[in-house]
DNA sequence: TTACTTTTGAGACTCAATCTCATTAAAGGA
DNA sequence: TCCTTTAATGAGATTGAGTCTCAAAAGTAA
């Protein structure tokens, strides 16, 4: 977990914030899972974990991570953002299942080449998308 | 505005439901415009046009149009669904300007052939997908 | 008309997320 | 070390999009 507290440290600095025992303890229940987790779930484990830290400042620090790439927000549209570390995953978008709620990932690069080329045909500059598939997963088809 | 008409009282058939005023409204108010609204700028502007329908109604049957593929459903992730109306225009992506919020549209027939790919790789029936480009567009560069 | 069903509207409610501000903790001198 | 200043935290209030409730109004069918 060493990595993780440098990662965290030099976000910190970055942004000019101080390295707390609060975000520490955000950070690390953020890399605990691989799952697509809401901040209410993370606030929850960290306070059955034993710990002792606001919902204010869980927001607070997910958006600090979400913005220095430590943690990617997934935007589902069901007025619930998730997040997941970004530790070891390289960028990949989600499938999703509107029956069981399964979340699977997938790359595709001639997709991402795609991308860019519409993005140049309209003289635009990516900085972020968002592409998910909806629909049902081999278990509920 | 015949064909609207007659569109919208087939939906409502379809889904055993009653031709009414405010629905008409409703649906002529999305039929309006091709921009990308949300619901509460849509009972604004029924407001100010004079007619008398409430909140709730809109949001009613907003979702009934979506349902029955009137109206197509756009989720930007910030907390506020856009709605547009899908009379002439054929399926389309978004790509949007995180600066000065303008949307434009695209389309790209091997992206949906990728993502029929990548389903079928996950044994995945699609139902709907997103597909987002944000950044900033040739004015905001 | 009467009896029954559906829709509407005003406002209460929900829920994720943000904000406020008094309290607490950390940093940087001297 | 103590002191001053600045930053972070937490409890709870607030926001805002969207949903729900239920009495009143409108539509339907006989």
């Amino acid at each position: 977990m060493a990595t993780n507290v440098q990662l965290l440290k030099d976000a910190l600095r970055k942004e000019g914030l101080l390295y707390t025992p609060q975000r520490q303890i955000i950070w690390d229940e953020i890399c605990k899972t691989d799952d697509h987790r809401d901040a209410e779930e993370i606030y929850f484990k960290i306070k059955q974990g034993g710990h002792k830290v606001s919902r204010a400042t869980v927001y607070r620090t997910i958006d600090v991570l979400v913005k220095n790439n430590l943690v990617r927000k997934l935007e589902l549209g069901d007025g619930r953002n998730r997040y997941e570390n970004k530790l070891d995953s390289s960028h990949h978008d989600h499938i999703v299942c509107i029956q069981c709620g399964r979340i699977d990932e997938f790359m595709d690069e001639n997709i991402e080449k795609l991308q860019d080329e519409i993005a140049k045909k309209y003289q635009f500059k990516i900085v972020r998308h968002i592409h998910q598939l909806f629909g049902l997963c081999r278990d509920c088809k």
